[in-house]
DNA sequence: GGGTAATCGAGACGGTACGTCATGTCTTGTG
DNA sequence: CACAAGACATGACGTACCGTCTCGATTACCC
């Protein structure tokens, strides 16, 4: 029975430190040298007080990516009323973030640790996924011919981005964002499902 | 200067017994609990045996995989002329795997491995994955509109299929598989560009 | 710059199930067989707790050895005013335990790793064989002719025995320790230096 | 029943290359980095060819060593008629070659052995101490007054020698060598056994 | 002078132990 | 009681050598 600690006494200037100290440790040397022992050294921070709050290096990762969204305000995708010049926006922002090695760093820290642990998983995906996803899915809404579950619409864009990325099939260009945009509006648009 | 060793002489006996091992141990216990020690100890192999020949437990499951794959021949891909019940086919038949813990066990550590060394993704990519999208990009051949990337067009298949598993973002059922199918279609289909 | 560890912090219980195993594997089954991962699983610690605090196996043994020593009280040599008879009772002692497989295999320990590193000789110097040394060197104040220094005339009484065992020149036993006894002090005896 | 080797079929040339070899790494590094590993790969031979022979580094550095002394022809003592100059001479020589780092390397590598196993122990003592030993002993015949065992006498030159070698009790100079020569003839000296 | 049996260089093999690293837990003051 | 500090038991890492083994390729002796 490890019963679980006063929140209330939890000490801000601790908790910070160790998110910054996991942003700038996994920046600087990636996910692999992302060690607790490392985060506590870098934060000056005893370990304890680490697994007092966190599970694994994962969860900061996690924590510190969510601290910085909530910062950035929720996503915002324009809405210029041009649903293909919207979309290519945002997939062309992600792409670039994905073919760049240092800022992706994080999105790959985030995918291992979700293939080793499924709850790890489900608040990756509640917590950073879902808030993303779902501003495509308004974005898309009705916009897209019926019968289409508006998950797997959505999927078609993210998708192909992320398998290109974590399995190198191919360059991650605004050619590419815009070629997959275009690729999956199509599967969408009314009318699309007879040629 | 770590002079290569000597290929002709290895042990074909030690390296079926590696490969074994590993597929025995990651189908019983996970990829988290395949060690380089469990390998040689349920081998009965020195470590230094598999130092010798692989880099890493990722390398070792790559080759065991790649062996069980040639011993089964080339993937086939069915052609009744009925291309979207052929590719359903394929995609329920993936989907069907994934779904199952244990069998994407596998899939797991390459997909793990690929997102921690780059050369490693290039290995799995053109030994493993390379075949299997070649087959779907085979079949698709002719019923694509002009001006579609081959690659993007089997990656729209794939990628969101992918995108689920790992992130959980939603049930992997026939269902899905044959809603995908269909989406991917409505995407390549000729005169699909404008509604 | 490896910092050193904190001694007040360190477990006695540790420290001492560490000397205690050390001692009972020599006894049991030599120095040869004396590693660091035996004492390890015998002392239920783990091995870092070892090198922490030790460099190697030879320290152990030499703490353990001192720690032995300490405990027993400074080494007693008997003054009853007959001196040759109490420098035999220390030299049978002596060639005794020298002559004893089990007992000596400390010794053996010692002078192997003394001969592999200086500082490590210096250690055993100082701590073990400079307190015996001295003993001897005391008693034989005032029996010795001018001009003789204190400690070569105390390594003639060491010497050859230590010689005799490490290179099995001869039998250890009481007759010979008697002759020793008996030969040295003829050498350091007032008026010896001429015939 | 490991058949013992056909020893008209040996190869000089290799015996003589491990021999050099051995020689040449024990002066260069060491004892300590003396492995059978390193002796094969700088005689440009095979392991097996060094385990055919030999049981272990041991006996390598002690057949390189008798080689050399057999080279060498037999230890020569002088006998000018001034039994305490000649000895002088001898124990003054040992002394040099013992403070020598380089030159005591071997003697060192046998004492470790000799200390690791009983047989090579008496391997040593026969083939490379006793010849040495033995024109001390006959040098010393007619000068020792009766009743005193010649191999003790002996033991009275070296074993102190060697005891402040082995754990560096003090200096290993020229005026040690002469006191000890000087205290060693004045116990064998006929009469020293009363004031 | 060809057949054959051993030694030879080379090095892969199953092992053991090494010394290091990080894990997650526990302990010891301090604020 | 949270905290910084860090010692602890655990367990895997990747390396170094061990001593045995197997592989052609020279030998060198015998018929």
């Amino acid at each position: 029975m490890p019963k679980p600690p006063d929140a209330t006494r939890r000490s801000e200037r601790s908790r910070t430190a160790i998110l910054d100290a996991a942003l700038a440790l996994i920046t600087e040397s990636g996910y692999a040298a992302l060690t607790i022992e490392a985060i506590a050294a870098r934060a000056g921070v005893g370990k304890q007080t680490i697994y007092r709050w966190w599970k694994g290096r994962g969860e900061i990762v996690l924590d510190a990516l969510a601290e910085q969204v909530t910062a950035a305000g929720p996503p915002a995708l324009p809405d210029t009323g041009d649903l293909e010049a919207d979309l290519r926006l945002v997939v062309r922002a992600t792409v670039a973030e994905l073919a760049d090695p240092k800022l992706s760093e994080i999105t790959r820290a985030l995918t291992v640790e979700s293939l080793t642990s499924e709850s790890f998983a489900d608040q990756v995906r509640d917590r950073i996924l879902r808030p993303q996803l779902d501003t495509i899915k308004d974005r898309l809404r009705g916009h897209v011919r019926a019968g289409i579950d508006p998950d797997l619409a959505v999927e078609l864009f993210v998708g192909p981005m992320y398998h290109r990325w974590m399995l190198r099939t191919g360059p991650l260009t605004e050619e590419y964002a815009d070629a997959l945009v275009d690729l999956a509006l199509a599967a969408l648009r009314p009318g699309a499902d007879r040629g």
